[in-house]
DNA sequence: CGAATTGAAGATAAATTTGTCCGAAATACG
DNA sequence: CGTATTTCGGACAAATTTATCTTCAATTCG
């Protein structure tokens, strides 16, 4: 549904705030191991989500990354997506087609306006704070 | 949402079902240039449909493809899909994880599991006839 | 300062998806 | 039969996404 760029950042910020919200930076092989990913392709993910001031970087002996729940609180997901440079964009027309909308609809369009709307809701409304929470109590799961 | 292959796929089939709506068969060409799609690329997505027996094509001069409206009552987005070789599984876990399920939640997977549903049942529920003809009455539009 | 650690940045490579080309096979029609 | 038309099938190529490698810069700590 996403790219695994999407999908890896998704767990990356997850992981990292996790860690953050129990006083731990990660330094990015810990990362990479966390959320099953290659490392130096999460590092350039990484690279993104501070050039978008998503997660913090730290360099040298005890460096790493973090994002403070304070941070966190704000931090959404369709804000996560944007900040992997474009390419991650869910509301265009099933069909492909250029020229879509309510006015001059493709066969599948108002099939799809509610699916579109939910998943535009779902990005916007879940905060990387509450995934912190829910990893931190077991209730989900980044393994496997 | 999905990949090009599925959304040519799409085009072509509504582009077919209308066509044979009003009695006549498309060629290749034909079919590319009303969907706005490379020639020879919709040329291989076609040979996959007809594998599927989700078109019909017929060699030499007269030629073409069509797709009766007796089949295109049975044959919805689903089965087009899957006609395609795999690999448009929109059903995953959306933050990639290999396991994910209500048992071993992956932090997104309760916010998805309506939208997943909803994808699954509007390709299901989505028949090539209605295509066609919502397309024949001007209602919807696959120029642009 | 010097050495070790860690992220940053750019170049390169592999894998996948998308797109092209060309000859062969089938069909219609004179 | 011969020719034109059209799909079929395989090989090939370009573009994009995913992944790796190598060097550099910043930081910590003795």
């Amino acid at each position: 549904m996403f790219s695994k760029t999407c999908e890896y950042a998704f767990r990356a910020v997850a992981a990292v705030a996790q860690a953050s919200a129990n006083g731990v930076r990660l330094t990015l092989p810990v990362i990479a191991e966390i959320t099953g990913t290659p490392q130096a392709f999460m590092g350039k993910i990484m690279q993104d989500l501070v050039k978008a001031r998503i997660v913090r970087s730290y360099r040298g002996p005890s460096g790493g990354f973090d994002l403070p729940m304070a941070n966190a609180a704000n931090v959404n997901l369709r804000m996560v997506m944007d900040a992997l440079g474009g390419g991650m964009d869910n509301t265009l027309c099933v069909m492909g087609i250029g020229e879509c909308n309510s006015g001059k609809p493709c066969p599948m369009h108002n099939d799809f306006v509610e699916v579109r709307k939910d998943i535009s809701r779902i990005l916007a409304n879940t905060y990387v704070d509450r995934l912190a929470k829910e990893l931190n109590t077991g209730a989900t799961d980044l393994k496997k």
